[in-house]
RNA sequence: GGUUCCGUGGCCGAGUGGCUAGGCACUGGUCUGCAAAACCAGCUACAGCGGUUCGAAUCCGCUCGGAACCUCCA
């Protein structure tokens, strides 16, 4: 048999060009996939997880397409500069001073907290997760082969990438975004000290510490810190090789940030790193971007439990993801109760779906078209990770599924394989989790729901719909739901 | 000001030249002691104005509205 991924050729848009794309790895049945990770400085907010909610569904779906996937996502735990200028400074180090904490402190404490969160959201942990400050030394030698080749020079302890010379000699700083190098200037922000940068579009590749800097590295140039863009360009060259498959981040960060790897990767190996750029987009809460200035923000923990002003109540972490996939990736997504409830809805009717799925009988033919669902699945899923196109797709089976009434227009063999696809579907490839309480449910619990349910069925036979009623409503307040059937009665939670 | 992108039915959200996703909500019906669920049916839209085309939500132009980025951003 076919493997999947050569059955349903992947296809992305890919950034660098503005087009979609077959996906050829560099090297056959594997691929490299880098996603910029948080700078564990604060709470992730939704926004964030958004983003890296939507690169694990594209890891697994390339992962269950048969892929060996080697997934990097970092940590920024260092050099994130506040600005960059002189008085720029690191985004740990202020954190760090401002809550009079060991820098470590503050990486730790966020560093658990984001793991936590994606661990909510049923985000699979990357194949490696390093971190910044563990990669100085590699970051110190890519600085040391820019400058000897002419794209970097040192200025007052610190190290500025040369944009115009850079681009002189042929490089194409602006691909990505489209920007020209003229257009920046003009249109950048006046920025204090800058003097140190021959021109305003040069970025630190090593920044020397101030003497109040409290994260602090030996260099060849100054005791200091590597610059922000020069982390991912180091790792993902350390661990993907020069030339690696996908590169993931949010929007944000196409420019200035994924433009400088882009850069930096060039002109230290003269390759650009990755050959597909995947932008995923921003979530937006009552149509503004979440920000933490102006409390347009809100914490996945709030999500979860429902303590925020925003919101009415608290959502399912899986409903929340179900909500995400309900978008492209690409698309600004826009965060509202209506919009979460509605999610909501919509995975309970998945799940109830699932469950009275594995509970059907076969049949002496099929009647429903198997394969060509299946085939209309993959093909959503590997056009650009259409996860909105799948999840209708989805809904068709759903729609077949509840018109069963004990047995589904399916012979066995496509009954077990249909089941197969779902749970693959469902859990696998959408990360989507049943209720914890629904999943726990014990024989012991369903022999006493048994129970419940026939007593019911009694007082009902008498015409007692008092006692029936006390037990529907009561067990309701206790978060299980009795449904009538004409096969008698189930329930769930 | 520059770059990129978007404006779809009550809400969310796909589609990107013809065959008009899907979810939620709503209305009617089936089922049912009632309810819930499910099923059936209905509601059927593409910001506005022009243009190209046999045909445009989809391509082009303009107008209006919104978003992201332009060295903190996922």
């Amino acid at each position: 048999m076919d493997l999947l991924y050569k059955q349903y050729p992947v296809h992305i848009e890919n950034s660098l060009l503005g087009k979609k794309e077959l996906l050829i790895p560099v090297v056959e049945g594997r691929i490299g996939m880098y996603v910029c990770g948080p700078t564990v400085y604060s709470n992730v907010h939704l926004g964030n997880a958004r983003t890296f909610t939507s690169f694990d569904f594209i890891f697994r779906y390339l992962s269950h397409l048969g892929y060996k996937v080697r997934y990097v996502r970092n940590i920024t735990d260092a050099g994130h500069l506040e600005n960059d200028g002189d008085e720029g400074e690191d985004k740990i180090a202020k954190k760090a001073r401002l809550e009079e904490l060991e820098p470590m402190e503050i990486v730790q404490r966020y560093t658990v907290d984001f793991h936590k969160i994606m661990q909510q959201l049923n985000a699979l942990p990357p194949s490696i997760e390093p971190t910044a400050t563990g990669h100085i030394v590699e970051q110190i030698e890519m600085t040391k082969t820019i400058i000897d080749r002419g794209w970097a020079y040192v200025s007052n302890g610190s190290v500025y990438f040369d944009v115009d010379t850079y681009n002189r000699d042929g490089g194409d700083y602006g691909i990505l975004s489209g920007r020209k190098i003229d257009e920046l200037q003009e249109g950048s922000r006046v920025l204090e000290g800058q003097e140190e940068k021959r021109n305003p579009s040069d970025f630190a590749l090593w920044k020397k510490a101030s003497p109040t800097h409290i994260m602090r590295w030996p260099s060849p140039w100054s005791v200091g810190f590597p610059g922000w863009h020069l982390e991912c360009s180091a790792m993902s060259t350390k661990y993907l090789g020069e030339e690696f498959d996908i590169h993931g981040g949010g929007m944000d960060l196409k420019f200035p940030h994924h433009e400088c790897e882009i850069a930096q990767n060039i002109a230290t190996n003269s390759k650009k790193g990755a050959k597909y750029w995947l932008h995923a987009n921003m979530l937006t809460l009552n149509g503004k971007r979440m920000s933490k200035s102006t409390g347009n923000t809100i914490l996945p923990s709030e999500l979860f439990n429902g303590d925020s002003p925003l919101l009415i109540k608290g959502f399912n972490p899986s409903v929340v993801r179900f909500f995400m996939m309900q978008a492209h990736y690409s698309s600004v997504l826009d965060f509202s109760n209506d919009a979460l409830l509605a999610a909501e809805k919509g995975h309970q009717k998945l799940m109830s779906a699932w469950i009275k799925l594995k509970g059907l009988a076969s049949s002496k033919e099929s009647t429903w078209n198997l394969q060509a669902w299946l085939d209309k699945c993959y093909l959503s899923l590997s056009d650009n990770f259409n996860s909105p196109i799948f999840i209708s797709h989805l809904f068709e089976a759903i729609k077949m599924i509840n018109q069963s009434e004990n047995q589904i227009p399916l012979v066995q063999s496509d009954l077990d394989l249909l089941t197969q696809k779902m749970d693959a579907f469902i859990f696998d490839i959408l990360g989507l989790q049943v209720d914890e309480q629904g999943s726990s449910q014990s024989d012991a619990l369903d022999k006493a729901m048994d129970l419940v349910i026939s007593l019911r069925a009694k007082a009902r036979e008498n015409k007692d719909w008092k006692t029936a009623d006390i037990i529907r409503d009561e067990l309701a307040a206790a978060g299980i739901k009795l449904k009538d059937g004409a096969n008698g009665t189930s329930y769930e939670f």
